[in-house]
DNA sequence: CGACTAATTGAGTCGCTTCAATAAGCGTGG
DNA sequence: CCACGCTTATTGAAGCGACTCAATTAGTCG
């Protein structure tokens, strides 16, 4: 209820340029336009409720789109022809969506959380991106951003041990969530996981039960506590970032 | 001395602009700029050549430089704290080095084999860059699709058998050298690996032994052929496809 | 409270690693 | 040109960490 209420809201808001209300303006990649121009750019987008499970975009299809995360948290993920599936990326509020001035998705778009995006045409993005260097920039920023992101990953599923990626992942989602968030300086030791078991084995490259023998033994260790299926509270961070061995 | 020439000639045509004659010049980031400007950004830049084995950034030092390949093929390698290593990134000619507007490189470059590239302090890159919007363009679809590519790794290190992941790689190496070779059309069937058995093992998170004996069973299968340390032929591609598992 | 789904735990297997020995390349000097 | 020595790669045997399959327990929602 409330929250229909504030999609019609934020709808109207987009259609008539005003993004001034919305809540990820000073931090996603719109923040490098001048208000006139951000207004010109709102006009082009329109905000999107995704529930969680929807998929946005499917792996290897047309890339017709990219948004702005407003709310929420949604996965990128490949598999293979068999089945074997992979999380590539977690894109939380602020995060840009989608492969501008390309023809594929690479991957698919899932939300993890009922979320809200900004979606853009991807042809309309394009044209204003190229007219508006400043954008460019952020977006390139962003870009080289997340490559550096998605390297430290890699040697993470290259050559860490189980227990190694279960405290790197905890780390990870405990800083993004409170970047994201924002609601408090330093990462948060106290959160509700986005991802079932599922989804975090298929982040680390490992399998659900593997995950779950792990974090029953941080448990047992003290470091952690698990209130609940999806909830998590950091006890001991330094003997997490320990464990993480990097 | 037939280098030491090439290089003492390059050196000056970079000092005087004059990139004109450069091999990797229609490629490489530079070709979205106009001869002025090029010959502009030619006069920041110098020629620099990387023997085998030199490491020409260190991974959490400041990222002082960026770069163009001009010749040979180099390393982006990540480590834990206790020697593990994964090969996140390979770069062929026309290939771009560095973090441009980043503080810190995460990972070091290393020359496989070697090397020539065109190398630029970073602030002064930075300043041009940040002037010419095309060419930042340039970059920022580089670095989306080396992401994509660095995205595909994370399948292959999270979810694939040591058999696909040779398979894979053998695959990729083939054609990234023909792309940058560029003297054929399609990929190569035949080639040099300017990877040894370790540093493959990095790229792909597996042993060294590991990898040897999936190359020696591609050989029993008559997928390939092993003619010498590190030269490869491919006799059926198909096979090897299929056995790249996606 | 009861039914369903998700997570945990256990037992056994398999694939990759580890450790160790052998063989093959390759450059050097006789 | 071939023998020698060094490095790199291959092969073998044993071990172990993560996976698979199966059973149990714990959350969550109607």
């Amino acid at each position: 209820m409330q929250q229909a209420a504030n999609q019609t809201a934020e709808r109207r808001a987009a259609s008539t340029g005003h993004c001034d209300s919305c809540v990820v303006r000073s931090k996603a990649i719109c923040a490098a336009l001048e208000p006139d121009d951000r207004q010109l750019l709102g006009r082009e987008g329109r905000i999107q409720v995704v529930p969680r499970g929807r998929t946005l975009v499917w792996e290897g299809e047309d890339a017709m789109l990219v948004a702005n995360v407003i709310e929420g948290v949604l996965k990128l993920s490949t598999s293979t022809s068999d089945g074997r599936e992979q999380i590539v990326g977690v894109v939380y509020p602020s995060d840009f969506i989608g492969r501008p001035f390309g023809e594929r998705s690479q991957h698919s778009v899932t939300a993890l959380v009922d979320s809200r995006v900004c979606l853009f045409p991807r042809a309309a993005f394009d044209r204003f991106a190229h007219a508006h260097p400043e954008l460019e920039h952020r977006l390139l920023n962003r870009a080289l951003d997340e490559l550096d992101r998605a390297r430290r990953w890699m040697l993470l599923l290259g050559r860490k041990s189980a227990t190694e990626r279960v405290a790197s992942f905890l780390l990870e989602m405990s800083s993004r969530l409170a970047e994201a968030g924002c609601d408090s300086q330093g990462p948060l030791d106290s959160f509700e996981l986005p991802l079932d078991r599922q989804q975090i084995a298929d982040v680390l490259g490992l399998t659900i039960e593997t995950v779950s023998r792990q974090m029953s033994s941080l448990r047992a260790a003290g470091v952690i506590e698990l209130p609940g299926r999806r909830s998590l509270h950091i006890l001991d961070r330094q003997h997490l970032i320990a464990l993480a061995g990097d």
